[in-house]
Parts: structure tokens; C-alpha cells; sequence
DNA sequence: CATTTCTTTAGATCACATGTAAAGGCCCGA
DNA sequence: TCGGGCCTTTACATGTGATCTAAAGAAATG
């Protein structure tokens, strides 16, 4: 059945694990399964916005699971506004405006190759632009010994000659999430899955695989010590350059397609 | 059994109704309410993080439901990550971290004495600080003639004096989402949902009431009129400006405790 | 005898099956 | 055009077995 499954959901092999959790709470086993095919197939446009699913019996027999596990996974897709369900209504698509972007998942489930997914990526690009240099800021004010430490840690972790890209997309990750939550600011650590999931999304278009890595590593650095001088302006002005670089890369490498 | 759950929810009536559609999707009938119950307990420290949920026969005992609706409560609970569940583990409540706090329900669920909301409040207001200038300016840019004319008329309708409480919140709630709208990014969509419900519990604690309306319609109309010449500089000032008002009206005000 | 480690067991959710209730469109007739 | 029955489809209920984990208990060890 895992066969199965996997056949169906079409999905390609996971190159690198987050090293942090993004909280997706997603159920495991035959849901889990159920809630990715289903997810997959409407990121994917297999049932269309407006356009009425198969009824529950039915996608029970196709998914070759119960109607209980069919209505559970689409409860879950109803909690990140992808479907809506009434009586006699059926289960429908929702709107793309409707559905939870900043969900790691809803992002995650969409092939490399779909045209969406680019746009995803400019849009947390742009809102990055004007998150992440505040973050840093706040940051420079508010961070604790130990996360500055951890942000001024990962941002020299990041060798590019002397690891796995594995170690690189960890650091970079951790560099991020930590500045996040050193802002102290609940509501800012909401934005870590979204941004966690571009960041992996660039690491398997290969962004940072193209010489762009010692440059990255510089900006990192410059941004962890304004923090670490509690220069909130320097923080702000480092990550704003650190993430223009990046979003020139970015739309450059993006056009060549996925290397993972 | 209405009065039953509406007296177990302990839920206040609501006074004000979001003239835009939030997108909560949740079901409807027993289980959303089942939901509602939960989630209020869990918001207002009923079940504390870490602490093991009563057992799902027990819930569907004591809310006089079925244990499949008590389920599908839990499920929706756990896509908004307020509690994990485990085999053997039970339903435990997760670190408030955790929360989805973009979420308007969560949000909407604490009681409005409830110190955490205060918090939010803050947290809220120091993002909109950040994002809401940056919008107004790429709105500014990019807003359709139709979106202008909404943005401007909302503006001006914010008469203090005309009229009900009502008109002045939609209007509100129409400028503010209408300009995150503008910016044409969705994922700044996604703030919407956090944003009017911070709205709508500083419209219940009477923020609005206490004299700032004079002000505030005339932040709101410089933003709109900066919006229309296409001023995203302007835009991006005038919106500063009024949210820092905002801000300290709201933090004089909050102290009072709610009128509604 | 105290302490650590291994094993077992109880308890809770997960997954599945199936039946009934209700609600919302759809169609037809007036 | 409008209203009232059907009929489809999801919502809710209940029962059963499987599975997994945490904790209690047993055994081995210092």
C-alpha cells in the first residue's frame, strides 16, 4: 500500500530535512497519506478552484482507505482554507486567496516545476524584505546571550568550501528562525514556516550551490555582529543588502529550474 | 442544547460583526461549536500547555456529543496547533508558541480580560508598525482604480459623528483590507485575518470612542489621498504616523478594561 | 539494599466500518 | 416566477480492532 500511495502523491524524494520544526501536525499513518495526495493534487490543479472533488465514497475507493480517514484528511485541508465542504455542496476548491500560504505545507506540497510556486517565492521575498531587516533590528534590542550567540554561530557555520549543503541549509536556517524569535514577538515566529520553506525551496533550485555562497556568509556575518554590537540600524541596513543579493540570485538561478 | 453549550462556552455575545469574510471555514453545527468550546477553555487557561486533555469519551460525555465530533474538534485544534495528540500520549495542549496566532479565531476565543490578549495587542500593533507603512506604499504603486476608490471612500467614511459604531468598524475594516490587498502579494492577505480582529477588540474596548475619531478619519484620509496621487512615500509616512497614534490612544485606552 | 535496565501491561488515540440524520440544491408544477 | 417535495451529499453517531507509548513492575547488577 505504501507503493501505493506514493505512486499516487507523485512526490519527489525530500532532499533536505528542516532542522527545526515547523509545527505542521500533520496526523501520521493512512490520514497523513490521504491529506498529502488530496493537498498535492489541488496545489497541483488536479481539481481546480470552484470545481467540486469527488465525493467522499468516491475518493474513499480511488485512495483505497475508509470514508472516516477521506473525511479527516479533508477536515485537515478545510483547516488551511484549501476546501470547503457543505451538505449537498459537496467539497470544493477554494480560492488561491483563500488558502494559508504561510503554511510550510500548503507551499511544500506544490511541484518544483509549477508556475505558482515562483510567484510564492517572489511574494515571501518581498515581504522578507520588509520583515526581516525589522527583525534584525528588534533583534539588536532584544536578543538574549544565547541567541546571539546562536545567530552569530550559524552565520560563521557557513562555510561553503567545508561541508555538506545539508550543514550550509541548517545554519542558514537557524540564522534566520533565531533572529525571528529573538525579536520576542510571538507573531514574527509565525512567519519562520514560510520563510524556513522558500529558504529550502532556493536550496533545491541550487541558488546557493552557484557562487553565491561566500558572499551570502559575509552578509550573515555582517548581520550577526550588528547584532551582537546591539547596532539595531546596522542590523537593519546589513540584512536589507544580505536580502537583495539574495533576491537577485534567486530570480536569476529560478529561471534554470531545480538542479536537486 | 443551544443554551447548554452557548452556557459551557461561556462566550459573550458578540457586538460587532466583521463586514469581511476572515476565512475561518470552519464547520458548522455541533462540531464548530465543540471547537468554540475547546478552544475558548484552552485560550482562557482551562487545560494549561503541557497538561493532558480530558479523554475524548470524556469530552464527548461531558459536551453531549459523539466521540467522532469531539475528534474532528481536536483535529481542527491541532491544525491551528493549540494541542498535539498521541497514541497512549492523550491530547495535550501545546506551548502558546506554538499557537497559530495569525489565526483570528484564536485570537477572538480569549475572554477580553485575559492578559495574553494584551500581549497580542502589542505584538499586533509593533507588526502592523512594520507592515502596514510598507503596503500602503506598494499600494500606492499598484492599486487598482477600483481598489483606489474603496481605499478613499472608506477613508472619508469614517464620520465619528454620523453614525453607528458599525459603519465606522466596516469602514475600517474595508480601508485596511483593501490596502493589504493592493499590494497584490498574498501573503500579506494572509494578515488580514489577525489584523481586523485586533480591529475589532480595539473597537470593543472603545478605543475608538474615546475622542481619537477626529484624528484618526484625518490619518486615514491623508493615507487614502497619498494612495490616490500614487505618493508611496507619503503613503508609507502618513501610515507610520496614524498607527503610531493609534498605538498610543489604544495603550492609554486598553488600561480601562472594555466597555463593551 | 539501592539503582539501573529490561519487560510487560494498561490506557489512550488511530483507523476503519457502517448506519442514521439533516441540509442544500434541483426540478417540477402551479 | 416562485414554492414545495425529492435526492444527493456531507454531518453526526456508534462500535471494533490495531497500534503505540508511558509508566508500572520485575529482574539483574553494583
Amino acid at each position: 500500500m505504501i507503493e501505493t500511495l506514493a505512486t499516487k502523491t507523485g512526490a519527489r524524494p525530500v532532499v533536505l530535512d528542516l532542522p527545526v520544526d515547523l509545527g505542521s501536525s500533520l496526523p501520521t499513518g493512512a490520514t497523513k497519506l490521504a491529506v498529502e495526495i488530496l493537498g498535492r493534487r489541488i496545489a497541483n490543479d488536479a481539481y481546480r478552484p470552484g470545481e467540486v472533488m469527488p465525493t467522499e465514497p468516491e475518493l474513499a475507493e480511488s485512495l483505497g482507505v475508509s470514508r472516516t480517514t477521506v473525511r479527516d484528511a479533508i477536515k485537515v485541508l478545510s483547516g488551511k482554507g484549501m476546501v470547503r465542504t457543505a451538505r449537498r455542496y459537496g467539497t470544493r476548491v477554494r480560492p488561491v486567496e483563500e488558502w494559508n500560504l504561510l503554511d510550510a505545507d500548503v507551499a511544500a506540497w506544490h511541484d518544483p516545476t509549477h508556475p505558482r510556486l515562483q510567484v510564492m517565492f517572489a511574494e515571501t521575498t518581498e515581504l522578507r524584505g520588509i520583515i526581516e531587516p525589522q527583525a534584525a533590528g528588534l533583534a539588536a534590542e532584544r536578543a538574549t546571550g544565547e541567541q546571539i550567540a546562536a545567530i552569530v554561530e550559524a552565520a560563521y557555520a557557513m562555510h561553503p568550501q567545508s561541508g555538506a549543503v545539508e550543514d550550509l541549509f541548517a545554519a542558514d536556517c537557524t540564522f534566520h528562525a533565531t533572529i525571528l524569535d529573538a525579536t520576542g514577538n510571538l507573531l514574527m515566529r509565525q512567519l519562520r514556516p514560510i520563510i524556513l520553506t522558500m529558504l529550502w525551496i532556493s536550496y533545491e533550485y541550487g541558488v546557493l550551490a552557484k557562487s553565491q555562497e561566500p558572499v551570502s556568509r559575509d552578509g550573515h556575518i555582517a548581520v550577526a555582529e550588528a547584532i551582537r554590537r546591539r547596532d539595531a540600524a546596522g542590523a537593519r541596513a546589513e540584512m536589507s543588502q544580505m536580502l537583495e543579493l539574495n533576491r537577485r540570485t534567486a530570480a536569476q538561478t529560478m529561471q534554470d529550474g531545480p538542479t536537486g
